[in-house]
DNA sequence: AATGAATGAGTATTCATTCAT
DNA sequence: CATGAATGAATACTCATTCAT
């Protein structure tokens, strides 16, 4: 479906974005996303079908957001802690930079929304990572376990310092992200 | 004058938890509410002032359960690894026995009915659990990190595990178990 | 009906009359008047056998102590003129005194509440004051109208004065209803 | 885009005044209203925001059309006593013609809904009426009180003579206005 | 493509009243 | 006598969605 007017489509999205985040799901509606969106409610059915669609849409749009940034300035070249660095600093990178995205994708992957997606969604987007993290376990620099689970042990601190760093706390984080880095890596490492 | 029925109570204790993992706090009513605890939409105002006091104080209620069952057959004779494998265990195994009350956590954590509350509300809870942790950094047998952080690397893994249980992988719990708790130890201790 | 606690019975009674004139018939409800009489809506049901009996009730009790009032100090003795004088500044004095009481009055004698009392309810209480007004009438000194127009020329600018000073004129009620009381005498009298 | 209905409206205003007459404030409700007027419940709402605003609304169109009424055939060349008579007779032609509309507003002017109102909101409707009577005063053809007063001498035994009318007294409405209209006339003379 | 009007079905909540104690 | 609990029915209002233009 392609449309002319790519800024109603943007306005559309991010007013469903913050909304979500003002007032959550549950009083989240069609016609307040049209208000703030300055558009009809109309006017989202020609982009989307339904308010489950809009949102399952969004989610994988941000989603898809955030993989990219993830893997940004990663190449084969790099070794293992190396590439979990940049993971993890592009990781806390684009949660700061995009507090409404990643909050909205904390909400929606703790919600039943969630089953509406079937792994082949989004499983792509993270596949050039998990071979990574891979090739890290075969070769010895990583503990022998799931890549699912080494990767955890990168990623969950680092929401961490992200939900701190929304909450105010601005001076410390490099800091904090070095410390995090450095017991994530005990974590995972050989 | 009746007395309050604490079986209704439950009722509605229940059925909101039920239904909010089922179809999402977007799609909770205060009417499904009553007709699966089969009381008139009424009464639950009998019980809870609104639909926010019933969210929040169902929250409460649960998250103590939780930090109730964490601490279970702690004790300050214990050293810091076994408190911390008491801990990671018994988290586990709410998250195991209480499905329904631990996604309900889960989405709650995640909307901003969190904004609700104030720190006074659960800090509380998790006085104790701090203190072993915090015992453990000045011991010098934990890394010299903020207590926070070094719980959240025993935490966050055991959410990841319950969630694959909770996908059907009965058999390797407990091995997997293992494998988290020497990775959360390698990154925490000294 | 006799019930030990009066007092109960004068709380419901004034919570009535304040809440009607706080929030109007459209917002009242017996749980209002119970909250702020201090009973329980149960409670209200061992007086009044439902809302509309409560309201006839109240309204009943109120338009006769209405009427009492304008009668005081009038007997046979006193000339037409000063009758009508001493009702009109009785029941200015009324309404000064008892705004809620007489707003009260006023709502529910333009409301369809009205249609629930028959003639015979509130006739009786006025019969005095039509009697002086007929003597008045069939001696020559009042003009030959029925009583009840020449009431109205003397009752309803005096509502009018009420309702100025319900608005905050304290200083000029004096001379206001001296001047009224000659206009209502040049319009009734022979 | 659909345009708004001027049918629709019109029938969302005749069902809401007939049923304020027939159940009054209290038992008034927008599904009644709805159903009256062969509506959605909804569709009121793309008309006026609430029901507040809905009687509000209602009450100025109707006043106004009682102001308009009432100075129907009236101009500056008729002496005072002429635009007495007429805007006497008027009134009570608009009372007897449309009994809805002024028992509602008899009802709406009773009603703590008057405080949602300004002065500013009905004032100019009556300015001119005011206009013609403060000439009599200041011409001395009316007694030396507020045009407000003398006014009210004039209105007021029209509103009862209309509500007799309401009761059945057809036949003596000519004679009885009359009588009225000299007593009011004496009353504010000079 | 875009939209305000329209709506049946739903929302949270309150109602007048009765029940059980 | 008094009352908090309980409720079916109602309340004002909003919902996701479709219609007509």
């Amino acid at each position: 479906m392609r449309h002319k007017d790519e800024k109603k489509n943007q306005a559309i999205f991010d007013s469903t974005i913050q909304l979500i985040n003002e007032v959550g799901f549950s009083d989240l509606s069609m016609s307040k996303i049209a208000k703030r969106a300055n558009l009809s409610p109309a006017t989202i059915y020609t982009y989307y079908e339904n308010k489950e669609d809009l949102l399952v849409k969004l989610y994988l749009d941000v989603k898809e957001k955030l993989s990219r940034s993830m893997l940004h300035g990663i190449h084969e070249e790099l070794d293992t802690k190396e590439i979990c660095y940049i993971f993890m600093k592009n990781s806390l990178e684009f949660m700061m930079e995009n507090k409404d995205w990643f909050l909205f994708l904390e909400q929606f992957t703790a919600s039943p929304f969630m089953n509406k997606l079937c792994m082949a969604d989004t499983a792509p987007m993270f596949e050039n990572l998990y071979r990574y993290f891979e090739r890290g376990i075969s070769n010895g620099s990583l503990k022998n376990a799931k890549a699912e689970l080494i990767i955890s042990y990168c990623y969950f601190p680092i929401v961490q310092l992200a939900k701190e760093y929304y909450e105010g706390m601005y001076t410390t984080i490099e800091k904090e992200f070095e410390l995090i880095f450095s017991l994530s890596w005990d974590a995972i490492s050989q």
